[in-house]
RNA sequence: CGGGAUGUAGCGCAGCUUGGUUAGCGCGCGGCGUUUGGGACGCCGAGGCCGCCGGUUCGAAUCCGGCCAUCCCGACCA
């Protein structure tokens, strides 16, 4: 029952939390997950937030099949390499083999951009602006809950744009409006966002954007990417505009995408020893009431318990009346879980005409009037989003190094203290010298490039960007 | 896919070395009672193709082979 310690050992600690707070468990077929109802929860609260932004910002949701043809995906050389080793293959379907075997989509750029061919005629057709919320199979070597599955669930956006300016621009404006606003404003992490190196772009990308988010061991998790594509799959598909012009021209394109890793990173970012601290925005509850009464109070506590729910408002409320349970096991088992307040309502304090407020985040307990309830739980889950977010950044800058040599970089980095910012030459050569010797890969470079003074840490060459490092997931 | 480990009740494990009759323990689960402000206790009870397939043997949880799955470490990745 009792959880490891973070610093003994990460890895046991969050397969344990998965699992002792319900979200989710292993299935049957290798590298597959069960979502359970409460991890489910969590990812709906995810949707909900991202899904809004996507449709604020202008986009349309649509749904692509599942299953792709084959030959399809060969079209983009860069894509195929890319996707080919890790996809699943459908080869028999109603009791004998397929002329041509279906690809289960490991991502759907292709068989959206072969549909874009037949929806794009004329510079009047654009820009599309789509996303879809789908399931996706890669078939890797490796799984772990959540942070990578052979099955995952995510949203990937799709567009197509007239100019590859309006397309870049679209390509950044979803990473720092949805994806960064997102993570920060629901999630309580701060990001770092940023340009991918040539070495971690997507399979066909132009340019790859990501943001990078700190988890409590020092490893960076991606959390949401965004790519621009160029006219590289409008050409593989054979998607030609009639331009203003007069000419015919490839439209340029765009593609996106956040996961279930998402909660992955939730549970890493804020969680601590005891569990799950959930931010208030997503958490599938944000108070919950534990009653404490003997026998012959339990009408009266159960009752008040019920008003006092209900003066809460839109506030989402569990009431924990488990009869089987005392209340000592159900603080333990709701810290677990995560839920940013809870309540403990008992004979002395409805005689005192209070309740006992517990903040997950803190740990702090403290009276609060009944008559001040219905405003000071909304002002306390706001102060808690602001608590989990202050405090997941001053993590990120007490693990944010600036190494003044090669020996130090690594050293850094071998020991998975966190990002490890410094100048970098931008020769594939260097970047590949620190991952032989640390693992550690450059997670980002700065969004917009500006002239970078110094020298590159790995050769000593002046510098042309500020390349941050970290072990990653 | 390479190296290492594991698979026995819902969960965590013992038993296996040295094959033998009803396969154990803790937690959890069901019933009854006492409890309830930081993981309660007593009594009674249910629950097992010992991961799967095959082999050796009079007899296999135990020995042998194959397969599958999970975990850790690498290479691949949202």
């Amino acid at each position: 029952m009792a959880l490891p310690k973070q610093s003994d050992d990460f890895p046991a600690w969050y397969q344990q939390v998965v699992k002792g707070a319900e979200l989710a468990e292993n299935s049957l077929a290798r590298g597959s997950m069960v979502i359970r109802p409460y991890g489910y929860a969590l990812w709906e609260a995810i949707q909900s937030g991202v899904d809004r932004r996507i449709k604020r910002t202008g986009h349309s949701n649509v749904y692509f099949p599942l299953l792709i043809p084959q030959s399809l995906l060969d079209k983009e050389a860069d894509h195929v390499e890319g996707f080919a080793p890790q996809v699943a293959v459908v080869t028999h379907g109603g009791g004998s083999k397929l002329e041509e075997p279906l690809i289960i989509r490991p991502t759907s750029e292709t068989i959206i951009w072969a549909t874009y061919a037949k929806w794009i005629q004329s510079y009047r057709d654009l820009p599309l602006l789509y996303n879809q919320w789908a399931n996706v199979v890669r078939w890797e070597m490796r799984t772990r809950l959540f942070l990578r599955t052979s099955e995952f669930l995510w949203q990937e956006g799709h567009t197509a744009h007239e100019t590859a300016d309006e397309a870049i621009a679209e390509a950044r404006m979803i990473l720092l409006d949805v994806y960064r606003e997102t993570v920060e404003e629901d999630f309580a992490i701060p990001v770092l966002a940023g340009r991918k190196t040539e070495s971690e772009r997507f399979p066909g990308a132009i340019e790859t954007l990501a943001i990078e988010a700190l988890m409590r061991d020092g490893k960076a998790l991606q959390a949401g990417t965004s790519h621009y594509l160029g006219q590289n799959f409008a050409k593989a598909y054979g998607v030609q505009f009639l331009g203003r012009d007069g000419q015919q021209d490839f439209p340029y394109a765009t593609s996106w995408g956040v996961s279930t890793r998402l909660v992955g990173g939730l549970i890493m970012a804020h969680g601590d020893d005891k569990g799950l601290k959930l931010p208030p925005r997503l958490a599938p509850f944000q108070v919950v009431i534990v009653p404490i009464y003997r026998d012959e109070q339990k009408g009266t506590v159960l009752e008040a318990v019920k008003r006092i729910s209900d003066s809460l408002g839109d506030v989402r409320v569990k009431i924990d009346d488990r009869e089987e349970h005392r209340p000592g096991y159900k603080f333990n088992e709701w810290e677990l879980k995560g839920v940013p307040v809870r309540l403990e309502i008992g004979p002395r304090d409805l005689e005192a005409g209070q309740v006992m407020a517990y903040r997950r985040d803190t740990g702090e307990k403290s009276a609060v009037p009944l008559t001040s309830l219905p405003s000071a739980v909304p002002d306390l889950l706001a102060d808690i989003h602001r608590s989990l977010f202050q405090s997941a950044l001053e993590f990120r800058s007490e693990h944010t190094f600036a190494p003044g040599s090669y020996a130090e970089l690594t050293d850094l980095l071998s020991s998975g203290s966190g990002f490890v910012q410094g100048g970098w030459c931008g020769s594939p050569e260097c970047e590949d010298k620190v991952k032989d010797q640390t693992k550690a890969t450059i997670r980002v470079l700065p969004l917009d490039s500006e002239a970078q003074e110094g020298h590159c840490v790995v050769c000593g060459s002046p510098a042309i960007e500020l390349a941050t490092w970290a072990q990653s997931y």
